[in-house]
DNA sequence: TGACATGGTGTCGGTTCGACACTAAGGTTC
DNA sequence: GAACCTTAGTGTCGAACCGACACCATGTCA
C-alpha cells in the first residue's frame, strides 16, 4: 500500500503531554522508545494522524494504545513545526495535554506491552525530538489555564477533600497557599457540592467530602462567567 | 514531480486571521476565491505548507504573497483538523491570527492581484471551509488576550493617543470603558512613554502622544509581570 | 487518656475598583 | 474677537476584594 501526491508534503504527527497528580508531586507519563531515532530514550506518547480521524480522536487513540488511557481532560495545546525536529523527514506535531486522575490510571500504563513510567516534571529525563519544549509549553499552559478554568478537578477522583484540592493548585502552581483564603475562594466559585461523606481509612479527623459541580459550571460557562482561584 | 509515501497523509494548510482596526470597528482581512471549491466567496489568507519552512514561515509568507502585508505580530491559534473540512481531500489547516497597523496596510491589500477587502467582525459575509470557526476562535483568543497582554499595540501606530489606544480596547472587547479609569490603569503599568508631541489636524484641542515601552515591558515579561487592563 | 495529626473556621487593615463631572485648550464660525 | 464646539485631561469616595494571621475540634493510635 502506498499513494502518490503532486506535492511533497509533510507527515503529521499528534502527541500528548498527560499529567497526573499524586502524593507527592504533579507527574508526566512517558513512554520509552524501542527503535530508532532516540531508541532507548523517553518520548510523549503519540504517533501518526490517520486520513480518517480527526486531530482529538488520534489523540484519544494514541492515549489508549500506548498508555491504556481513556476518557481523560484533552485539550490541544500547540503546534509543533520546525523543519528539522525529527531526523528522519519533515514531521508536523500537533500537541495535547491531558489530564488524568492518576492512581486510576498508574496501574494500566504500567502494564502495557511498552514501557511507560511516570516522572516528576521538575526531574524529567533527556528527552526525544522537541518533546522537551513541548513538555515545557505543557507547564506554562496549565500553569495558565488552572487559575481562571475549574481544570484541578480532572486531575483528582470524583470525590475528594479540600486539602486534596488545595494540594493540586499548590502542586500546580508550584507555590504554597492559606488554607483560610483558599477555601473561601473555592465556596465563593459556588462549584463544590458538599457530600454527607468523610474520607476512610485515615490516622487523624476524617476530611468531609466534596464533588464538582459539572451542571452548574456549564450553566455559568454559557454566561460568560470566570472561574478564578 | 510528484512523491510517494507508505502511508497517506493529510496535506498541511496555514490560514490567517488578519485583524486591524480603522475608526469604526475591528476588522478581518478576507481573499476573494477564484476557484472551487467555494469559488467567489471570501475566505481567509493561506495555503499549503512548503517542507523546507516551519509554519511561522508559512504563515508569513502567505501573508505577503496574498496580502502584501510584513512585519506583523503573528501567533498561532489552533490547528483544524475536521475529517471533512475541505472536500476535495484531507486537509488539516494550522491557523494563525495577526495584527496590524491598518492604516499602513490598507493599499497593498488592495492593490494586490487578488480581490482583498476588510469586513467588520460583526458584519462578516459566509465564508469557505471552516473559516468561519476559525475567526471565531480568533476572536475569542484576541478578546482573552488583550487583557493580560499588551498586543493592544500592535493595532496601531508607533505614536498614538490616550483616545486611540482606550478606543483599541473597546473595539476588541466590544465594550465602552470609562475614560478616568482606563488612565488610570494604563498609567499604572508603567509602559507608556510620554512624548513632546501631539496630534496634528484636528479640529479640537490636540492630545498628546505616547508611545509603548518595548524595552521595559520586556524585562518585566521575564519576571513574570502581568500587564493587566 | 494523652499525644498526635489534620480538619475546619473569622477578623481586620490595606488595596483595588468602579462610579462619577467639571475645567482646559484649541479650532471654527459668525 | 467672541462665542461655540469638540475633545483632552484630571481626583474623590465608598464598596468590594485580598491577603495575612491562630486557635479549637475531631478522630486515631499508643
Amino acid at each position: 500500500m502506498s499513494v502518490t501526491y503532486k506535492h511533497p508534503r509533510p507527515a503529521l504527527a499528534v502527541d500528548c503531554v498527560v499529567f497526573g497528580l499524586d502524593e507527592e508531586d504533579l507527574k508526566v507519563l512517558l513512554i520509552r522508545r524501542g527503535v530508532e531515532p532516540f531508541a532507548g530514550r523517553w518520548a510523549l506518547p503519540g504517533g501518526f494522524v490517520r486520513l480518517d480521524e480527526t486531530l482529538d480522536e488520534a489523540a484519544r487513540r494514541e492515549l489508549r494504545e500506548e498508555a491504556g488511557i481513556e476518557k481523560v481532560y484533552l485539550e490541544q495545546l500547540y503546534t509543533f513545526g520546525a523543519v528539522d525536529r525529527d531526523p528522519r523527514e519533515r514531521v508536523v506535531s500537533v500537541t495535547y495535554y491531558a489530564l488524568v486522575k492518576l492512581a486510576e490510571h498508574a496501574v494500566s500504563a504500567a502494564t502495557d506491552a511498552r514501557e511507560a513510567a511516570w516522572f516528576a516534571i521538575d526531574d524529567l529525563p533527556r528527552l526525544a525530538f522537541d518533546h522537551e519544549d513541548i513538555v515545557d509549553k505543557a507547564i506554562a499552559r496549565l500553569r495558565g489555564k488552572v487559575r481562571y478554568a475549574p481544570i484541578g478537578f480532572e486531575l483528582l477522583p470524583k470525590k475528594f477533600t479540600l486539602t486534596q484540592l488545595q494540594r493540586v493548585y499548590e502542586r500546580v502552581l508550584g507555590q504554597e497557599l492559606d488554607k483560610r483564603n483558599f477555601r473561601k475562594k473555592v465556596a465563593a466559585t459556588g462549584l463544590l457540592i458538599e457530600l454527607d461523606e468523610v474520607e476512610q481509612d485515615v490516622a487523624h479527623r476524617a476530611a468531609r467530602l466534596y464533588t464538582f459541580d459539572e451542571k452548574t459550571y456549564r450553566k455559568l460557562e454559557k454566561e460568560g462567567f470566570l472561574f478564578e482561584i
